[in-house]
This record gives C-alpha cells, structure tokens and sequence, in this order.
RNA sequence: GCCCCUGUAGCUCAAUGGAUAGAGCACUAGCCUCCGGAGCUAGUGGUACAGGUUCGACUCCUGUCAGGGGCACCA
C-alpha cells in the first residue's frame, strides 16, 4: 500500500496550482513549505506567496489567498482530507496548515509499527561514503580534541547509516616522520634514564609520563634494551600506543572500518603515481629546485609545494595520494574531521581533488572545533609541551562513555565547546544527558507497572498495540506526538549539516515535551481505554529515544 | 601584515532569509494523598557597532571593534 506523504502532496497542489495559473512560470526549487517557529503558526506553513508574488505582480497576500483557496478546494476533494485540517491565511501572505488530529495518531501507529526502523529514510541510495576522522598521530594517548572528533564522526556515520548511505569509518595513520622519530628517540632517552643513566631530555621531546610506562614495559621484556636500535623503540613505541588509541577508542563505542597507514601509501608508490597523473593533467611544474602543485587553479592562495628541493615529500603529496586512493576505493563522497589548526589546509587538498577530476562536492571538510574543559566551574588548563592534556582515557573514566558522548555532540562541530566535568557527571535534570536519559528510564518504570496497575487480562503490549488513540486529545498528548513525527527530519537535517548535533537537540525537546506531558496526565488511571492509548504515546516515545540514542552511540538504561 | 572562525539574556547555547529571537543555568514566586520531585509552572532579561541588499536580516554583503585559530620547500 502507498503511504501518502502530507508534505509531498500538498507540494504537488502547490505546484499544480501555478502550473494552471502560470505556465510559463519557472517555479523555485525549494517551495517554503516549513514546519514554522511559532505553535500557533500551525503545522506546516508556506512563505511561497512572498517567493513569487514579484513575478506574477500580484501582492504576497492575495496570491496566499487564492493558493490558500485552490488548496482547500482540492485537498477536500482528495486524500488529504483527513490529515489537513485548515489552511488560513496569516500576517502578510503566509499560508498555515493545521493538522487534524487524525493525522498524529496515524503517525503515531506507524512509529510503533515501524519501531527499531522509525526514522530510516533512504536519502543515500547506497552511496559509498568514507569518514575520516581523528588520525592523530600514533605518539601519545587521545586528547580531548580527538575524543570530540571521535564522538562526531562515529555519530554522523550512525546517521548516513540510516539515511541509506554506505557509510565507513577510517583511520589515518601517520606512522612515519618526524614525530615518530621523536617519540621513538623520547623513549629510548627514558629507557636510558631507567637504567641510572644520566640524560638530557630534549625540549621538542614527548614529556608525558606514559612514555615512562612505555619504557617501563620495554625494560620488563628486554632488561638490556638500550642496546637496542632506535627502529626498535620505533615500532614498540608506536604499537603500544596504538593499543592505547584502539582500547580507548573502543571503550567510547568506535570502533573503525579501515586503518590506512601513511608508510603503506608511500611504500605502494602512490605518491608517485599520483603526481604522475596531476602532471599528465597539467597541473605540476618546476621551479626553483622543487616540484610545485598548480593548486590556484582551484582558488588556493597559491601554489603548493609537493617535492622539496632536497628531493622529498612535503606532507601535501602522501595526502593527495591517500585521498586520490579513497576515490579508487570507490567512495563517491569523501567527508574528514579536522581540528582547527588544520583549516589552512582545506584549500590546497580540495584543490587536488579537484584537479583529479572529481566533483567540488564529493569531498566535504568539517572542522571539529576545540573544547575547554571545565571543572568546579573553572576552565582546567591543558600545555602539551608538558604532557598535561586531558586524556580521552580520562574523560572516560570519570564522566563515562555516555555522557562523554552526549556532552560532545550538543554544539554546533564549528563552534567550541565548553565542556563541564562537573556537570557532566551530576545525576540531575541540570545535565542534559540524564534528562533524557531519566524519561526513558520512566517510560520503562510506567510499562512496568502498566499490568499490575490496570490489572488487564491478556497480552498487555497486544492491547497496547490495540488502543484507541483518538482518545489522545490533550495539548501536551498532540505536542508529543508532534514531535515525535518530526524525528525523520531531524535526521535529515543532520544530513543536510553533516552535523550531529541536531540530534541532541532534538532528544533534549523530546524528553522535555515528555515529562511536560506526564506532569499534566496520569498515564495509568481509572479509564482502562485512555491509560491504553496514553501507554501507547509512551511506547513511541520510547521508540524514537531508543532509537535517537542508539544512534548517538549511547545507552538507554531502563533504570538509573 | 594576510587568511579563517566566533561575537545572541549575567553564564552556556538555539533559531533551513520568514511572523512576537527560543531553552537551560542563575535569580524571584509557586506546585508533592498522585505512575520515579532526578520532575513541572510562572517572572526578570538579549542579536557587539555602523551601513547595505531584501516585501522581510541573528542569518547574506561591506566596514569597524573584540576574542580565538592559522601563515613554512613543517608535520
């Protein structure tokens, strides 16, 4: 059976609508239809009259009149009859629809219907997209700023999951240069230092305290280990904190599809290959002893050096090979995380993919801004140099996966992000996870009571399934279902942003419009049938929090 | 010096170019015979500044001011 779509076809009557009023009349590709700000506003509105009332020389309120009356005239005629309540004109031409009440409880059945797939749309038609994201270099445990990336890039591949896409996590490794020389030289100096030897630790050297645990480790196996090369230390150091990442990783629920390695790139003679084919297609010259990418041609600020003099790689030519392999991969849409101190380096990459041949829009650059940490209302100070960042590994431990991710996916990727430990950790209606969290916990506590309390006979979730919802009159009852309606769109709207963040926005309104609902209604009551139909708004509530928080990779405990 | 990001309520943040700029915290005043008060209801209070585009601007453009970040034949 067809499901109609109240959006799309009332689309369709504002189309032909002007296709009969005006033929000739090119028609905007987005026609206004919103759901609008304002309750009273209605359900839907449409500023379409504003949009073309300069073409038709008409004035925006009675183009919204005569839209308003075409509509109402068909939509009695048709099927939207029973989902359209009224279509009025407001203010200076805007056209607001009013639902019935009809068309929240058929939504409401499909959401129990649909359960554990409520939301699924298939936006991506099963395009391959690869995520890149937090790659940080294998020489020390994962910061902060990492744990964001983590958190926002495991999300959004939950979501294009869902939206249809065939979405994959990977890891960029860079395990060669001239920070693993560092740290393989840091580590070796300690291993020195452990065995009573006197030392002089470089300034530009890792000063953290877990290269002592890893020189530690090193001292167990080999008690003579400064006799080793310095590779050893090399590929130890960097196993090790590999192990590390991936524990840690795993522990805040990310696990990653690919792990590519920088060393493999260059040793498969990618990179060479590579700009062989920028060369052939004219976009490589010589100058001054080095080889330079033409990457102006792309509105880069100027053009990039890819060989040195000396004869190697700048880091721009590994990163236009590894993003030129993606495309052979056969990813059509390329999407990276990057901190903020790499935006400088968005133009030069795009430009290479462009230069490639491949499409401005199949490589999408997203910066995860930096978060501040506060604790006890104060901001926790954090110096690299001195090893003294805040660990993902500690965030884990003190505030937990759950509220970790939530807390790192309440703002806007770009914007910062103040992250209260504290806060985070509360188990109050303050924190925002716990908000929602708690009404899921009381939806499952009133699901629980529903049997004794009404004392039914029978398969109480087939009665559930069975209530007559149209006994859901109350303004807090309709709101609810509203919302809960409006959970596909919000992850379409995270699509649309490649940001997660609308999300937790979304489930905060939920939880909200929840327990403003249960603070005004009595779920379980005298009236068998209403707490039926109440117990059936619960059960859909709990179905988009299910699923709104699978998606955000955090738990949904029933009881807290 | 050049480039990028951000300036919204006392604080932290919302608001696909759309109608009266919304939440939470804090502060003030209320609500428990009741399914989890870990909750709910009110009140106070705001778009950094100056122009421009538009029927309509927090949103787009220009300039000023303030904060943050970035500039390399580094990674």
């Amino acid at each position: 059976m067809m499901k109609p779509n109240t959006e799309s076809d009332l689309l369709k009557l504002i189309r032909d609508f002007f296709k009969e009023k005006a033929p000739a009349l090119k028609l905007p590709q987005e026609l206004g239809l919103d759901a609008p700000r304002l309750r009273k506003f209605g359900d839907l509105t449409s500023h379409i009259a504003f949009k073309l009332s300069k073409e038709l020389k008409q004035n925006p309120n009675e183009l919204a009149k005569e839209l308003a009356a075409y509509l109402k005239a068909r939509i009695d005629k048709g099927p939207l009859k029973t989902r359209i309540e009224s279509v009025n004109v407001a203010g200076a031409g805007f056209i607001n629809f009013l639902f019935t009440k009809h068309y929240f409880y058929e939504g409401l059945s499909e959401v129990l219907r649909q359960g554990a797939t409520y939301g699924r749309q298939n936006i991506g038609r099963d395009k391959p997209v690869l995520i890149e994201f937090v790659s940080a270099n294998p020489t020390g445990p994962l910061s902060i700023a990492h744990a964001r990336q983590a958190a926002v890039g495991d999300t959004l591949n939950r979501i294009l999951s869902f939206l249809g896409f065939k979405a994959k996590k990977e890891y960029y490794l860079n395990d060669e240069g001239h920070q693993i020389d560092v740290l393989a030289n840091s580590i070796y100096l300690r291993v020195k230092e452990l065995k009573g030897e006197k030392i002089e630790f470089p300034e530009d050297g890792y000063q953290g305290e877990y290269i002592y645990d890893i020189a530690k480790e090193i001292l167990k196996e080999k008690p003579d280990a400064e006799k080793e090369k310095i590779e050893f230390f090399l590929n130890y150091g960097v196993k090790s904190i590999l192990e590390g990442i991936t524990r840690d990783l795993k522990d805040f629920g990310v696990e990653f599809d690919f792990w590519t390695s920088q060393k493999g790139i260059r040793k498969s003679g990618k990179i060479k290959k590579a700009l062989e084919d920028l060369k052939r297609r004219g976009f490589i010259y010589e100058s001054e002893g080095a080889v330079w990418f033409k990457s102006t041609s792309f509105g880069d600020d100027k053009d990039r050096v890819v060989i040195k003099s000396d004869g190697t790689y700048t880091y721009l030519a590994p990163d236009i090979a590894y993003h030129r392999e993606k495309y052979r991969r056969g990813f059509k849409w390329l999407i990276n995380l990057w901190g903020p101190d790499h935006h400088g380096y968005i133009n030069r990459l795009r430009a290479s993919a462009s230069a490639l041949g491949h499409e401005k829009e199949s490589i999408s650059i997203i910066i995860v801004q930096l978060a501040t940490i506060f604790r006890d209302g104060k901001p926790v100070v954090m110096s690299t140099r001195r090893g003294q960042l805040i660990t993902l590994r500690e965030i884990l431990d003190e505030v937990g996966k759950d509220a970790a991710r939530f807390f790192f996916l309440m703002r806007k990727t770009d914007s910062h992000l103040d992250f209260d430990l504290t806060l985070a950790k509360q188990q109050t209606p303050q924190n925002p996870v716990f908000y929602v969290q708690y009404a899921y916990a009381r939806i499952n506590s009133i699901l629980k009571k529903s049997e004794t309390e009404l004392g039914l006979s029978g398969d109480i979730a087939k009665l559930i399934r069975r209530a007559d919802l149209s006994l859901l009159k109350s303004e807090e009852e309709l709101a609810l279902s509203r919302t809960l309606l409006q959970f596909p769109l919000t992850l379409k709207f995270c699509y649309e942003t490649i940001d997660p963040q609308g999300l937790s926005v979304y489930l905060q309104d939920l939880a909200t419009d929840f327990h403003k609902f249960y603070d005004l209604h009595r779920v379980l009551g005298e009236d068998k049938a209403l707490s039926l139909a109440r117990l059936s708004l619960c059960m859909a509530v709990k179905v988009v929090l299910t699923n709104g928080l699978s998606i955000m990779g955090i738990s949904a405990p029933s009881q807290m």
